[in-house]
DNA sequence: TATCAAATGCAACATTGTTGCGTTTGATAT
DNA sequence: ATATCAAACGCAACAATGTTGCATTTGATA
């Protein structure tokens, strides 16, 4: 098996993550770094970080591609089931921790990944819109 | 307001989508007309009847987009909250018009539309594992 | 400090989707 | 049947996003 190493581009990525209440995009990412490191590495980093479960990917319907953060008790092998809100007017996702959808599929399905996601207005935005 | 019109190449994408027991990408669509009309006229087709309510879009984690045909009584605005699971061994996308997920978000979040997906692997697929 | 694979940089490429603009075509009225 | 006119189209050009191969660098370990 591979052994991970701590690069420095990969702890910047960790941080941006840390600071950030929203999930971001790879060039959202890549324009925080400030050309620390090439916008390929950034995709490998991510690709890495959603493999070993510290990240999660979040896919809109418009196209848009997030990471944000896993909150999870442990750094083990989970399914993200819970909702995430994209809003169409200031463009971010956030996670909907406490939202998690509930749902019956027929059992000779197997479900190893989840992509919920809800467009529309957030908060913020729905209440400068009155 | 604009006039829609019943072009040759609707009326074929539409035909495609009738025909179709999976959701089906643009790149599938476009193969499947045999080059009767432009790539990016596909795109501006799917475009309308995604608007019209006609067709919904469905987007997955892997970054595919595909598109099924709207399996409800009328033709008018709803919003698509079903959902749909994408085989990751087949690849097929297909609509479980009787899964649908139930879940409570804070009434200051306004919704407008839904990306439901759950990925891993599909009846036959799974079969076909053992 | 030597070792060695993990990780990176760079270039090249593929895929997907968008936009502008001149041309064609479908529906409607004459 | 024909004229009309905007909806829809074709084409070219472009942008964004993501992938791959390979030589080079770098982090962890001995
Ligand atoms: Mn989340
Ligand atoms: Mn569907
Ligand atoms: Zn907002
Ligand atoms: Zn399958």
């Amino acid at each position: 098996m591979k052994i991970a190493r701590n690069t420095t581009a990969k702890t910047a990525v960790l941080e941006i993550f840390e600071k950030s209440k929203t999930a971001l995009s790879h060039a959202e990412i890549h324009k925080l770094t400030e050309d620390l490191c090439d916008r390929v590495t950034i995709y490998r980093i991510l690709d890495r970080l959603v493999n070993d479960d510290v990240v999660h990917k979040i896919v809109n319907l418009d196209g848009t591609v997030k990471y944000a953060k896993c909150h999870h008790n442990a750094q083990r092998v989970h399914i993200h089931n819970h909702a995430h809100f994209s809003c169409e007017k200031c463009l971010e996702v956030t996670c909907l921790e406490n939202v998690k959808p509930s749902y019956i599929i027929p059992h000779n399905y197997k479900v190893n990944d989840i992509n919920f996601t809800l467009s529309g207005l957030c908060p913020n935005c729905l209440n400068s819109n009155i």
